[in-house]
RNA sequence: GGGCCUAUAGCUCAGUUGGUUAGAGCGCACGCCUGAUAAGCGUGAGGUCGGUAGUUCAAGCCUACCUAGGCCCA
């Protein structure tokens, strides 16, 4: 007879197969049907809340591998926050306004955007944003990311955009916010004002020309070795064009310049790069004839080289030698640097470039040039009159435009701030700093460095598509309006008609009847034509989300973003709260790093080393992608590789096929009946548990650290060396062979189906998926629909037992050397299957008596057909080196092969009803 | 060029306040099993801790510099 029918083996129709790319979809479908989210809310109600506050996503494009990395680690959040005691809220958001959709809708709509009204063009652009919150919407719901997906917020909703105006106003009474006149990035192409975010750093050409300054003051009363020459100060740029607006020379008060004769002339340049310099201008024959510290030169005037103006000599501490002459041109219109420098000076700033990037027309020579075509006219003149030295083409890294890619200029520009200065906002914010608990910690350090040195923020932009500056100017005097009554008059009709009323009513439309200019009690106004910086926009989410929705709270618990946003968005947040609030937004701010190819180099399209996320999700599944962003320690950068994903296929297939094999065994099992109270447990089901708990409790305190790596390798080295290597190898025996619902094997059933409903909620955050698929099949009475609306396992202490794990610790170390001594016993063609193996151990002392007293349990966990103790063991004969004294001989087990159990028997053929079979497996049978 | 960060076996991660022969899992090699089977089990070989120089009786863990990479800025 068969006797295989008569053993008690796995049943189950959990697939081995996961078939993920076309299950998960089955499963998102159940959830969007259940309304999950909500169904967690319900569960959570009345618990304490956790706010996790969404960065919004720009509304651009489809979502990449850091925009999904980023949402699943919220993700992560969220859920283990719910399953661990919290009521846990995730409104996700999008950032709808800027540049980058307005420069995307010009493009669709070619010439078309000439004929359209400001007010038609920015419908385009709302429909276009709406458009990718929908499709990044669906994106991000593939990934199995819960939240209140069918009520976002968005930055261009109406309300929103009243509440920006709101924060603007808060800031512009409170008088943080002034009108001034800076160099800021300029791109011409675009015609617009570039925030630092929205300058890329690329190589670039330019000509680097070396100019020589005639000195008009007289430098030989000071340098009486100078006397009768004619000396000139030589400058090195890479921005000719900028030479008309050049007012000053600097030098660095310590460096040592000198005054070399040439060509019957005198050039000053730093004594370190004389050589350098007379070969750049190619002069052999030089002399040195005198040198002096910069700070000699502080105050010396020199003529313009093509203009009738003087250029003043200055100190400057950011001259340095490492290229050039060690003077420097100064343009304060033109240059952050320069632009300091000039006002310690007094110098103007002076900037006669227009927005287009074309000189005015007082520019002589130039008038009406495009700046960088200039850089030939410039030379070409300077050529002219002599002052050209030396010119040469050079690549550097150049500051461009991040949406047209080409380079930018720095131009002086009536611009609205945000002053650090004016009402204290630098040092409240750093005070702020301190206030946040900042993970990793050095995100504390890397964000007070940015506060502690960052420029004033300017907040406007020459654009279309974002929420209006709202401030008025009197036609008759000039003057600016903008009162607490007109602000909160138009944030009111922008609550109504969205920010688009701003640019279809004309000024007294969009004022309270009767405004009158203050100061000449004009009736007459113009509109501000600047928009906010989109980085605002973001900036006072805190205000128009956590305050206006009534189960989110201000502040809330965490912001949660790449370490990008330690400039962006904590950033733009921090000041905005600060400065309306007096203390940031959020009590902690975790921080992840960027997503990098499997050398560590980042994705960049040029490389070709770039992976899409819809890629991964076909050909693996969103669980492979959530398994890989539990699996990487965020606090650095990720690497992804097809190694890397190999790896964790795997890896999601043994936790897969554990759990497949434990609910193969449960078929029969019905915990309210059948479970086995602890303390009748059999020993290994007992020792299982209490691993079971350490697993809970280190995983457990894992996701309260967001140590999402830590949960996954705990869990995966439990169900891989724990489980499925010792736990359930040896327990087949017992499941397979025992009496149906005798004790032992319901023993062995309760303590397989405790560990698995402990797994699988454990898992749920990260194998969302998966988690379901199990759950669904668990044999529990009333079980919750979904395991999402489930808690994380507690740590039970009845199942500790630390005597027991000391002792099986011992038991586990003997298993392993048994195995190596059958090991060496299958190489010489003893045994196959280790269950062929007869084991003599001889051992000493507390070891000899512990085994004496587990012969059988140790037989059982080796999977051996025979254990004794002997004083000298036979057959192949290995010596342990953990025990010390222990050897170990393994030899052909005697008897028969019992075709039931397999396990070698003496018993085998005495039994007439069943000859092939042992006495054990004929008790089990009746 | 500056600020912050990272660098441990092929891969992903551990390595407590510096202290014995640097750990795990996977992968790999070899083998077993065929009652978890496009599964399961065992054994084994792989790092001197990015590099250099220091501090120390003692350094993967401290210091300096360098290299590579990342983010941010210039």
């Amino acid at each position: 007879m068969d006797y295989k029918d008569t053993l008690n083996l796995p049943k189950t129709d959990f697939p081995m197969k996961a078939n993920l790319s076309k299950r998960e979809p089955e499963f998102l479908k159940k959830w969007e049907e259940m309304n999950i989210y909500r169904a967690i809310r319900n569960v959570s109600k009345g618990r304490k809340t956790y706010i996790l506050h969404d960065g919004p996503p720009y509304a651009n494009g489809h979502i990449h591998l850091g925009t999904a990395l980023n949402k699943i680690i919220k993700d992560l959040v969220i859920k283990s926050k719910n399953m661990g005691g919290f009521d846990s809220i995730y409104v996700p958001g999008w950032d709808c306004h800027g540049l980058p959709i307005e420069h995307q809708v010009d493009k669709e709509l070619g010439d078309k955007k000439y004929d359209l009204s400001q007010v038609e063009k920015r419908r385009y652009c709302r429909k276009y944003a709406e458009q990718f919150v929908d499709i990044q919407r669906s994106e991000f719901k593939r990934l199995g990311v819960f939240g209140e997906w069918d009520n976002p917020y968005l930055t261009m909703s109406y309300e929103y955009e009243a509440i920006t105006i709101e924060e603007f106003a808060k800031l512009m009474l409170n008088g943080d916010i002034y009108k001034g006149k800076k160099p800021v990035y300029w791109c011409a192409t675009c015609k617009t004002a570039l925030a630092e975010a929205e300058v890329e750093y690329m190589d670039h050409q330019t000509p680097s020309v070396y100019v020589k300054f005639p000195m008009i003051s007289d430098f030989a009363a000071v340098r009486s070795k100078l006397k009768g020459e004619k000396v000139y100060c030589v400058i090195w740029t890479t921005t000719p064009w900028t030479l008309p607006a050049n007012l000053a020379i600097a030098v660095h008060k310590e460096f040592i310049y000198a005054a070399v004769k040439t060509q019957g002339e005198v050039l000053i340049v730093a004594k370190e790069l004389v050589g350098y310099c007379m070969d750049a201008f190619g002069y052999k024959e030089y002399e040195i004839i005198d040198e002096f510290p910069g700070e000699v030169l502080e105050g010396q005037k020199c003529r313009h080289p093509f203009i009738d103006r003087e250029s003043v000599l200055i100190l400057a501490p950011f001259v340095t030698l490492e290229a050039g002459t060690g003077l420097v041109h100064i343009a304060p219109g033109h240059g952050q640097e320069d632009y300091e420098i000039g006002l310690e000076y007094g110098l103007d700033n002076y900037a006669p470039v227009d927005e287009n990037g074309r000189f005015t027309p007082d520019v002589e020579f130039f008038a009406g040039e495009f700046v960088f075509d200039a850089n030939e006219s410039v030379m070409k003149k300077m050529k002219e009159v002599g002052v050209l030295l030396g010119s040469m083409d050079i690549g550097h890294s150049y500051p461009h435009c991040w949406r047209c890619k080409n380079p930018i200029i720095f131009r002086s520009t009536e611009q609205w701030f945000i002053s650090m200065e004016k009402k204290g906002l630098r040092e409240k914010a750093l005070k702020s700093i301190g206030e946040v608990r900042w993970i990793p910690s050095w995100g504390r350090d890397r964000i007070y460095g940015m506060v502690e040195n960052r420029p004033d923020w300017c907040i406007s932009r020459q654009r279309l598509w974002g929420v209006p500056i709202v401030v008025f100017y009197c036609e008759g005097c000039g003057e600016v309006l903008a009162t607490r009554e007109v602000l909160a008059h138009v944030a009111g009709l922008v609550r109504q008609y969205s920010a688009d009323v701003w640019f279809e009513r004309e000024a007294k439309d969009l004022l309270p009847k009767g405004t009158k200019c203050a100061s000449c009690k004009g009736d007459a106004f113009r509109k501000e034509t600047n928009i906010l910086d989109v980085w605002f926009d973001s900036g006072v989410s805190h205000a128009a989300v956590l305050e206006t929705r009534a189960d989110l709270r201000w502040p809330c618990d965490m912001y949660l973003e790449g370490s990008d946003q330690h400039r962006g968005w904590f950033h733009s947040s921090l000041l905005e709260s600060v400065g309306t609030r007096g203390r940031a937004p959020y009590k902690e701010v975790l921080t992840h790093g960027f997503v990098v190819d499997g050398e560590g180099k980042k994705m960049s399209k040029s490389v070709g080393n770039v992976v899409d996320p819809q890629d991964i999700i076909a050909k693996y599944g969103a669980e492979i992608l959530r398994l890989w962003v539990a699996a990487e320690d965020y606090t650095a950068d990720i690497r992804i590789s097809s190694e890397i994903m190999e790896r964790l296929i795997e890896a999601y297939r043994r936790i897969r096929n554990t759990s497949r094999f434990i609910l193969g065994n449960l078929y029969d099992f019905n915990p309210g009946k059948d479970a086995v109270p602890c303390a009748q447990m059999e020993e290994m089901d007992r020792w299982a548990l209490h691993r079971l708990q350490e697993v809970i409790q280190r995983v457990r305190k894992a996701y309260e650290d967001f140590e999402f790596h830590v949960v996954y390798y705990t869990v995966y080295n439990y169900c891989t060396v724990d489980l499925s290597a010792l736990y359930l190898d040896v327990s087949k025996d017992r499941l397979y062979t025992s009496k149906t619902a005798s004790k032992a094997r319901r023993s062995a059933q309760t303590a397989m189906w405790t560990i698995l409903d402990s797994l699988v909620r454990l898992l749920a955050p990260v194998l969302v998926f998966t988690a379901e698929e199990i759950w669904e099949r668990m044999p529990v009475e009333g079980k919750e629909k979904s395991v999402h609306m489930t808690s994380f396992p507690e740590v039970k202490q009845e199942f500790l037992d630390p005597d027991l794990m000391e002792k099986w610790k011992t038991m586990i170390g003997l298993k392993g050397e048994i195995a190596k001594a059958v090991e060496a016993a299958r190489r010489n063609k003893i045994v196959g299957h280790s269950l062929d193996a007869r084991v003599e151990i001889a051992a000493s002392g507390r070891l000899a008596e512990l085994i004496r007293a587990n012969l059988d349990t140790i037989r059982t966990i080796n999977i051996v057909s025979e254990v004794e103790m002997t004083d000298k063991p036979s057959g192949e004969i290995s010596c342990s080196s953990e025990f010390e004294g222990m050897s170990i001989g393994v030899s052909r087990a005697g008897g028969v092969k019992c075709e039931r159990c397999w396990m070698y028997s003496g018993t085998v053929g005495k039994s007439a009803a069943h000859p092939a079979i042992c006495d054990r497996c004929i008790g089990n049978l009746s």
